[in-house]
DNA sequence: GTTCCGATTTTCT
DNA sequence: GAAAATCGGAACA
């Protein structure tokens, strides 16, 4: 059992190139690596801010011990266990604010951290937001990017499949991806499930957790 | 180049 | 009460 349903269904709105339901209702891995490339767009008093997604990590909920999932279904992580495609957004170490997009089906947690953009539109609006006078550190990491975009917890549980606030397009898709374990975790280290784009300057600074365990 | 540490709040034990 | 899906600056090599 892969968990990776075919893709029967529409996946992608023509008239907008907005990403719909259906993409966001796999194997969350899949989507992980399947976003790497398209844009993820913000709109903030009427702009729209926006980047191509270079770097994402999958969460999977009761086997995944670094999922906020694992210890079963909080007030926190309520959206992880609902329908796909909408975003989790929770406050980290006091300072960042972490967006997350839901996987799978109603049901099934599972979340994809949105680790890093290489910003589009609004670049300088997002630099600003930032405090930063360089294109690469504009969004380079899961919590720079939603202060450069203004993600705060009021976007949590926010349907991106009709959100006019935030929401993914299609994009390019012509990313030539790498793998590694994911970044900042203690436990769950041996999940290759962080997805980059290789080569990237708009990459994050963290590096993916050693892995723990390693078999000869 | 690398490692260490502090900032600050939410969440769950 | 401790840990946390982070970041950037300081210290050291």
């Amino acid at each position: 059992v892969t968990g990776e349903p075919v893709l029967r269904q529409r996946v992608v709105e023509p008239a907008t190139g907005r990403l719909l339901r259906p993409f966001f209702e796999r194997y969350t891995p899949t989507v992980a690596r399947d976003l790497l490339g398209r844009v993820l767009v913000r709109v903030v008093e009427g702009r729209r801010l926006s980047g191509v997604i270079v770097e994402t990590e999958a969460y999977r909920g009761a086997r995944d011990p670094a999922s906020h999932a694992y210890r079963g279904r909080t007030a926190r992580n309520e959206v992880m266990y609902g329908e796909a495609g909408y975003t989790y957004v929770y406050f980290a170490y006091g300072f960042h604010h972490m967006l997350n997009l839901t996987t799978e089906a109603a049901g099934t947690p599972g979340a994809v951290l949105i680790r890093a953009i290489e910003p589009l539109e609004g670049a300088s609006i997002m630099m600003a937001n930032r405090g930063v006078g360089s294109l690469e550190t504009a969004a380079n990491g899961p919590g720079n990017l939603t202060k450069a975009l203004r993600i705060d917890r009021s976007l949590n549980g926010e349907d991106t499949v009709t959100s006019r606030r935030l929401f993914i397009e299609n994009g390019a898709k012509t990313a030539k991806v790498a793998v590694s374990s994911r970044v900042g975790i203690a436990v769950g280290a041996s999940y290759k499930w962080r997805f980059y784009v290789e080569g990237s300057r708009f990459l994050s600074k963290g590096r993916p957790s050693a892995g723990e365990a390693q078999n000869p």
